[in-house]
DNA sequence: GTCGTTGCAAAGCCTTTGCAGGGAA
DNA sequence: TTCCCTGCAAAGGCTTTGCAACGAC
C-alpha cells in the first residue's frame, strides 16, 4: 500500500499546481522548498509510481528533454518559446487524423510540438 | 580538412540509402557489415560532424529515442507503427501554423509525431 | 512491529573525451 | 611527413538500484 509522506505530498502538489509540463530539476528545486532533504532518487521513484498509476504523463520534448504533467487533461499540444525557453501547454488540437498520413496508415494518436515566441516574449 | 575513411564513407552511405530515420544502434550494426572494426565512438563522432555540417538532422522521437536522417528533405512528419515499432517518414505537412496556437503565440516551426499501424502491419 | 519510503552512494545506460597508434593526403 | 581519424578505455550526464535507517500506519 502507498504511504503518505511529506516528500510524496509535496511532489503531487507540485504537479497539481503546475500550469505547464515540468522536468526533474524543477520538481527537485521546487520540492526542496518544502522538504529540504528531498533527494533526487526520491523524485525519480515517485515519478515512476505516479507514472505507473496513471497520475502523471511523461513527455519527451524535442529540445527540453523529459518533462512530466498531470494526466487526464484534454488532448493538447506543446509550445516552446525560443526566447525564454519555457514549455507551454496549448489548448485544443489542430490535427485531422484522417488527413495526417497517406493511404494505408492507421493513425491512432499523435503528438505536436510547436516552436516560436510566446506572448511574454513577443516584442511590442 | 575532412578525410575520407572507410568508416566515414560507410556511415554517409548508410544515410543516403536510409528511407527512414535511424538510430545509433542501427547505424553501428549496418556499418559493421562493411567495416567490421567500426566503433561506437566513431559513429558518435561522425554523427556530430555530419550534424555540424548540416548533412544530417537529429530527431528526438517520443518513444524511439534519438534518430538521425539526411538533412535538406522537404518538411515532413513522422509515424511510428505500434506493431513493428518502426519509424516512418511521411510526406507533406498537415499543420496550419496560423491556427496552431492561441492569439499571442508566434509559431515559427513545428514537429509532428503520429502513432498507429503501418500499412505492412494493418490486418487485411 | 511491519514494511513501504527515504537518503546516500554505487551502479547502469548512453554519449563524450583523452590518448596513442594508424592511415589519408 | 603531417595531423586527422580510429579504437579502446575512462569519464560524464542522467536515471536506477542496493542498502540500512526511518517513519507511516
Amino acid at each position: 500500500m502507498k504511504r503518505q509522506t511529506a516528500q510524496r505530498r509535496t511532489i503531487e502538489r507540485i504537479f497539481r499546481e503546475a500550469k505547464n509540463p515540468i522536468g526533474v530539476e524543477e520538481i527537485l528545486s521546487l520540492g526542496k522548498k518544502h522538504v529540504t532533504s528531498l533527494n533526487r532518487a526520491t523524485v525519480y521513484r515517485n515519478l515512476k509510481l505516479l507514472l505507473r498509476d496513471g497520475v502523471i504523463q511523461k513527455i519527451v520534448h524535442p529540445t527540453l528533454g523529459i518533462l512530466y504533467e498531470i494526466a487526464g487533461k484534454a488532448h493538447h499540444h506543446y509550445f516552446q518559446c525560443r526566447t525564454c525557453n519555457r514549455a507551454f501547454e496549448l489548448p485544443g488540437c489542430i490535427i485531422n487524423a484522417g488527413a495526417a498520413a497517406p493511404e494505408g496508415f492507421l493513425v491512432e494518436d499523435h503528438e505536436v510540438f510547436l516552436f516560436g515566441v510566446c506572448p511574454s516574449c513577443v516584442p511590442a
